[in-house]
DNA sequence: TCAATGATTTTG
DNA sequence: AAAATCATTGAT
Protein backbone atom coordinates (compact mmCIF):
# COMPACT_ATOMS: atom_id res chain seq x y z
CA UNK A 1 0.00 0.00 0.00
CA UNK A 2 1.76 3.38 -1.48
CA UNK A 3 1.56 6.25 -3.46
CA UNK A 4 0.92 4.65 -6.89
CA UNK A 5 -2.00 2.44 -5.01
CA UNK A 6 -3.92 5.74 -4.53
CA UNK A 7 -2.81 7.36 -7.74
CA UNK A 8 -5.24 4.95 -9.72
CA UNK A 9 -8.32 5.93 -11.05
CA UNK A 10 -11.21 5.93 -8.45
CA UNK A 11 -13.07 3.06 -9.67
CA UNK A 12 -10.44 0.84 -9.53
CA UNK A 13 -9.02 1.44 -5.91
CA UNK A 14 -12.93 1.61 -4.33
CA UNK A 15 -13.91 -2.20 -4.73
CA UNK A 16 -10.10 -2.75 -3.15
CA UNK A 17 -10.78 -0.80 0.00
CA UNK A 18 -13.52 -3.27 1.92
CA UNK A 19 -10.92 -5.38 3.72
CA UNK A 20 -7.98 -3.26 4.31
CA UNK A 21 -7.77 -1.64 8.13
CA UNK A 22 -7.55 1.77 9.20
CA UNK A 23 -4.91 2.30 11.98
CA UNK A 24 -5.62 5.04 14.71
CA UNK A 25 -3.32 6.12 17.09
CA UNK A 26 -4.23 8.32 20.11
CA UNK A 27 -2.13 9.01 22.97
CA UNK A 28 0.55 6.25 22.06
CA UNK A 29 -2.82 3.61 22.00
CA UNK A 30 -3.25 2.07 18.58
CA UNK A 31 -6.29 0.51 17.16
CA UNK A 32 -7.41 -0.94 13.83
CA UNK A 33 -10.49 -1.24 12.21
CA UNK A 34 -11.71 -2.76 9.09
CA UNK A 35 -13.12 -1.23 6.06
CA UNK A 36 -16.51 -2.53 5.24
CA UNK A 37 -18.03 0.03 2.80
CA UNK A 38 -17.01 2.83 0.68
CA UNK A 39 -18.40 4.92 -2.38
CA UNK A 40 -16.34 6.37 -5.34
CA UNK A 41 -16.66 9.78 -6.07
CA UNK A 42 -15.09 10.75 -9.77
CA UNK A 43 -14.38 13.94 -11.77
CA UNK A 44 -15.66 17.35 -12.31
CA UNK A 45 -18.44 15.60 -14.54
CA UNK A 46 -19.94 13.27 -11.77
CA UNK A 47 -22.97 15.84 -10.50
CA UNK A 48 -22.19 13.73 -6.65
CA UNK A 49 -18.56 14.88 -6.93
CA UNK A 50 -17.95 18.39 -4.81
CA UNK A 51 -15.56 19.04 -8.01
CA UNK A 52 -18.50 18.90 -9.88
CA UNK A 53 -19.24 22.49 -8.59
CA UNK A 54 -16.09 23.96 -9.64
CA UNK A 55 -12.02 24.26 -7.90
CA UNK A 56 -12.65 25.86 -4.15
CA UNK A 57 -10.99 25.87 -0.48
CA UNK A 58 -12.75 23.00 0.32
CA UNK A 59 -12.54 20.74 -2.83
CA UNK A 60 -8.90 22.04 -3.33
CA UNK A 61 -7.48 18.95 -2.01
CA UNK A 62 -9.60 16.62 -4.55
CA UNK A 63 -6.87 17.86 -6.84
CA UNK A 64 -3.73 16.29 -5.25
CA UNK A 65 -2.75 12.62 -6.44
CA UNK A 66 -3.61 10.40 -4.05
CA UNK A 67 -3.33 9.48 -0.41
CA UNK A 68 -4.59 12.72 0.92
CA UNK A 69 -7.60 13.05 3.50
CA UNK A 70 -10.15 14.97 2.83
CA UNK A 71 -12.80 16.10 5.50
CA UNK A 72 -15.98 18.05 5.25
CA UNK A 73 -18.38 19.13 7.67
CA UNK A 74 -22.20 18.51 6.66
CA UNK A 75 -25.36 18.44 7.53
CA UNK A 76 -23.87 20.94 10.78
CA UNK A 77 -22.93 17.94 12.64
CA UNK A 78 -20.97 15.03 10.98
CA UNK A 79 -17.04 14.94 9.45
CA UNK A 80 -16.78 12.82 6.33
CA UNK A 81 -13.98 10.82 5.73
CA UNK A 82 -12.65 10.68 2.25
CA UNK A 83 -9.04 9.54 0.59
CA UNK A 84 -8.19 11.06 -2.79
CA UNK A 85 -7.35 8.89 -5.38
CA UNK A 86 -6.22 9.60 -8.94
CA UNK A 87 -3.18 11.59 -10.71
CA UNK A 88 -2.80 15.16 -10.07
CA UNK A 89 -5.29 17.54 -11.33
CA UNK A 90 -7.80 14.89 -11.91
CA UNK A 91 -10.24 15.02 -8.95
CA UNK A 92 -11.33 12.02 -7.37
CA UNK A 93 -12.07 10.24 -3.68
CA UNK A 94 -13.46 7.86 -1.90
CA UNK A 95 -15.66 8.65 1.09
CA UNK A 96 -15.41 5.76 4.12
CA UNK A 97 -18.92 5.09 4.78
CA UNK A 98 -18.86 1.90 7.28
CA UNK A 99 -15.82 -0.30 9.66
CA UNK A 100 -16.48 -3.18 10.95
CA UNK A 101 -19.02 -2.51 13.99
CA UNK A 102 -19.85 1.03 12.89
CA UNK A 103 -22.11 2.11 10.06
CA UNK A 104 -22.49 5.06 8.38
CA UNK A 105 -19.83 7.75 7.24
CA UNK A 106 -20.77 10.34 10.11
CA UNK A 107 -20.10 7.54 12.48
CA UNK A 108 -17.00 6.26 11.24
CA UNK A 109 -15.45 9.55 11.79
CA UNK A 110 -16.42 10.02 15.57
CA UNK A 111 -15.31 6.60 16.22
CA UNK A 112 -12.24 7.51 14.42
CA UNK A 113 -11.92 11.34 16.37
CA UNK A 114 -11.44 12.72 13.19
CA UNK A 115 -12.01 16.25 12.17
CA UNK A 116 -11.48 19.26 9.97
CA UNK A 117 -7.72 18.81 11.80
CA UNK A 118 -7.46 15.88 9.21
CA UNK A 119 -8.20 17.84 6.12
CA UNK A 120 -5.26 17.47 3.89
CA UNK A 121 -3.40 14.70 5.65
CA UNK A 122 -1.35 12.35 4.03
CA UNK A 123 -2.49 8.89 4.88
CA UNK A 124 0.86 7.37 3.68
CA UNK A 125 3.20 9.42 5.93
CA UNK A 126 0.50 10.26 9.12
CA UNK A 127 1.75 9.41 12.39
CA UNK A 128 -1.73 9.64 13.59
CA UNK A 129 -3.79 7.66 11.15
CA UNK A 130 -3.10 5.05 8.39
CA UNK A 131 -3.88 2.55 6.16
CA UNK A 132 -2.42 -1.27 5.74
CA UNK A 133 -3.75 -4.54 4.29
CA UNK A 134 -6.22 -6.15 5.83
CA UNK A 135 -8.33 -9.81 5.24
CA UNK A 136 -9.08 -11.30 1.64
CA UNK A 137 -12.72 -9.99 1.29
CA UNK A 138 -14.48 -13.25 -0.70
CA UNK A 139 -17.26 -11.37 -2.40
CA UNK A 140 -17.73 -7.53 -3.00
CA UNK A 141 -21.04 -6.02 -3.62
CA UNK A 142 -22.24 -3.43 -5.22
CA UNK A 143 -24.96 -0.76 -5.14
CA UNK A 144 -26.00 3.04 -5.60
CA UNK A 145 -24.41 5.66 -3.58
CA UNK A 146 -26.86 7.52 -0.84
CA UNK A 147 -27.79 10.83 -0.30
CA UNK A 148 -27.13 12.21 -3.73
CA UNK A 149 -31.11 12.40 -5.10
CA UNK A 150 -29.79 15.53 -6.62
CA UNK A 151 -27.31 14.42 -8.57
CA UNK A 152 -30.00 13.38 -11.03
CA UNK A 153 -31.36 10.12 -13.27
CA UNK A 154 -27.81 8.76 -13.80
CA UNK A 155 -25.20 10.22 -11.79
CA UNK A 156 -27.39 9.24 -8.50
CA UNK A 157 -28.31 5.52 -10.34
CA UNK A 158 -24.51 4.70 -11.01
CA UNK A 159 -23.35 1.83 -8.87
CA UNK A 160 -20.02 3.50 -7.09
CA UNK A 161 -20.95 2.23 -3.55
CA UNK A 162 -19.05 -1.17 -2.90
CA UNK A 163 -19.24 -3.42 0.52
CA UNK A 164 -18.50 -6.47 2.35
CA UNK A 165 -22.04 -8.02 4.26
CA UNK A 166 -21.09 -8.82 7.91
CA UNK A 167 -22.27 -12.51 6.84
CA UNK A 168 -19.37 -12.89 4.52
CA UNK A 169 -16.77 -11.33 7.01
CA UNK A 170 -17.84 -13.51 9.45
CA UNK A 171 -18.12 -16.73 7.31
CA UNK A 172 -14.34 -15.69 5.44
C1' DT B 1 -41.24 11.06 9.21
C1' DC B 2 -38.59 14.80 10.61
C1' DA B 3 -35.69 18.02 13.58
C1' DA B 4 -30.98 19.14 14.73
C1' DT B 5 -27.13 22.08 13.34
C1' DG B 6 -23.38 25.00 10.98
C1' DA B 7 -19.77 25.46 7.16
C1' DT B 8 -19.75 26.33 2.37
C1' DT B 9 -21.65 28.20 -1.59
C1' DT B 10 -24.79 31.00 -4.19
C1' DT B 11 -27.89 34.70 -4.84
C1' DG B 12 -32.54 30.13 -5.08
C1' DA C 1 -25.86 40.31 3.75
C1' DA C 2 -28.95 36.69 3.54
C1' DA C 3 -30.59 32.30 2.01
C1' DA C 4 -30.14 27.73 0.33
C1' DT C 5 -27.78 23.52 0.34
C1' DC C 6 -26.15 19.42 2.35
C1' DA C 7 -21.94 12.32 0.33
C1' DT C 8 -26.34 12.18 8.06
C1' DT C 9 -28.07 10.58 12.28
C1' DG C 10 -31.20 9.44 15.91
C1' DA C 11 -35.48 10.11 18.04
C1' DT C 12 -40.64 10.21 17.40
Amino acid sequence: MDKSFFSRDVLEVAPELPGKKIVRTVFGERKEYLITEVEAYRGIEDRACHANKGRTKRTEIMYHSGGYIYMYFVYGMHWMFNIVTGPLDNPQAILIRGLKGFRGPGRVSRELGLDGSFYGENILESARIGIEEGVKIPVIHTAERIGIDYAGEYWSKVQWRFFVNDTDLVAH
